[in-house]
DNA sequence: ATCTATTCATAACG
DNA sequence: TCGTTATGAATAGAT
């Protein structure tokens, strides 16, 4: 067809394949759109140049990734199967690590304890009791620190009285005043119960232990909500 | 072409169609396979019959999913994306939950306390104490049924022996046989003990606690390795 | 499937 | 890129 009949190979001269790839080209997507109404059938084509320009054809009625899912099914397999296969994986994966983990927790909590034997009852008991001497070890250094610090406030605000007394020459009556030594039943003597250890450190645990377990991330008063699969 | 113009719509007789899209279909498939020898061009065709048979056709030197990932980087983004972005996101978002978890257990051991303000210790604190005494109460529990069930075991035992020893005539030396009661000095006594509650406990609780926080999943004597994002 | 009259696609050129 | 045209290719309908 053509002045001439050509050898079917690679046009050299790249402005006739540029010429030649837009004739065709425009041809094949005719020749499609055709076959599609004619014969009631679904058609993609995609085309890259050899300049790397793309082309698509879709029949009526339906996309690319409409054909291409039907494609999919038609040869019975994902062409994507393994990055999806390997997401999915990762995916179950991280369940499993998550199931176990509230597991853990719950354990820790002292609940779903029927599965455990003796000695795995055992190590969680005294694991456990480790990390309750941590915790009142961190609270009773907490308070302690918070102590000091409103001692030093304490200790800051009775000074700035003094000097405001003396320089407006004891206006005020001095039974109002700061006593001589706020530290010696005040501040002092809280730290010291806090710091007493054992027992005594339920002076603060006043508040009611939530009954259900925290599987909703950390917080133990906040409310974040995680749940999931 | 061909005996007389056609008019491009759908042929109504199925035989008729069939053979057409027969013939175009080769037609476009040979245009194909040309365009991509004479013009250096990557082609990707997708044809469904109306009778659902599939062919297809790609040029050489890739495969359908090479072109179709070339397709989707021309036009810069997946056809899948939405499948993939919701995957994306659970994985993430389930990342987030283990990462929480985590934190969780790290704090019910007693680490990483230092972000916790202090009425979260104080709850911590509370919800860690509660935790044990359960788990010392199920320890405890644990034992007795064990208790219970050797004593028992024993008691089984000794009935038998005894009717052995009846049936045999005492032809044994009486002082290798079972004692008379051995529950007196025996299991019952460590029973009373593990019940005591307290620190009474503590003499079953001999094995070292880890002083690695145990964040592969669960078992705290096991190693099952859940290691993952 | 094969044949063939006819229409269509397009190579070369302007 | 666009139009023209001679020519070969594709194919509709018949067998």
């Amino acid at each position: 067809m053509g002045r001439g009949k050509i050898e079917i190979k690679r046009i050299e001269n790249a402005t006739n394949r540029q010429v030649t790839y837009s004739k065709r080209r425009s041809g094949i997507m005719k020749k499609a759109r055709e076959l599609t109404v004619l014969c009631d059938a679904q058609v993609a084509i995609i085309m890259f140049s050899s300049t790397g320009k793309y082309h698509e054809f879709c029949s009526t009625g339906t996309d690319i990734k409409g054909i291409f899912d039907r494609y999919q099914q038609a040869i019975g397999t994902s062409l994507w199967i393994e990055q999806y296969e390997n997401m999915q994986r990762t995916l179950s994966h991280l369940k499993d690590i998550n199931r176990n983990l509230r597991t853990e927790i719950r354990q820790r909590m002292g609940e779903d304890l029927d599965a455990l034997e003796f000695e795995e009852l055992r190590d969680l008991e005294q694991n456990v009791d480790a990390a309750l001497k941590e915790v009142r070890q961190r609270k009773y250094h907490v308070i302690t620190t918070q102590t000091e610090t409103y001692k030093k406030k304490v200790k800051h605000s009775q000074e700035a009285y003094k000097n405001l007394q003396q320089e407006l020459g004891m206006r005020e009556d001095p039974a109002y005043g700061f006593v001589d030594n706020p530290a010696a039943g005040g501040w002092d003597g809280v730290a010291a119960v806090a710091m007493g250890g054992g027992s005594a450190a339920d002076m603060y645990a006043f508040r009611v232990v939530p009954s259900q377990p925290n599987l909703h991330g950390m917080a133990y008063g906040g409310s974040h909500d995680l749940r999931l699969g």
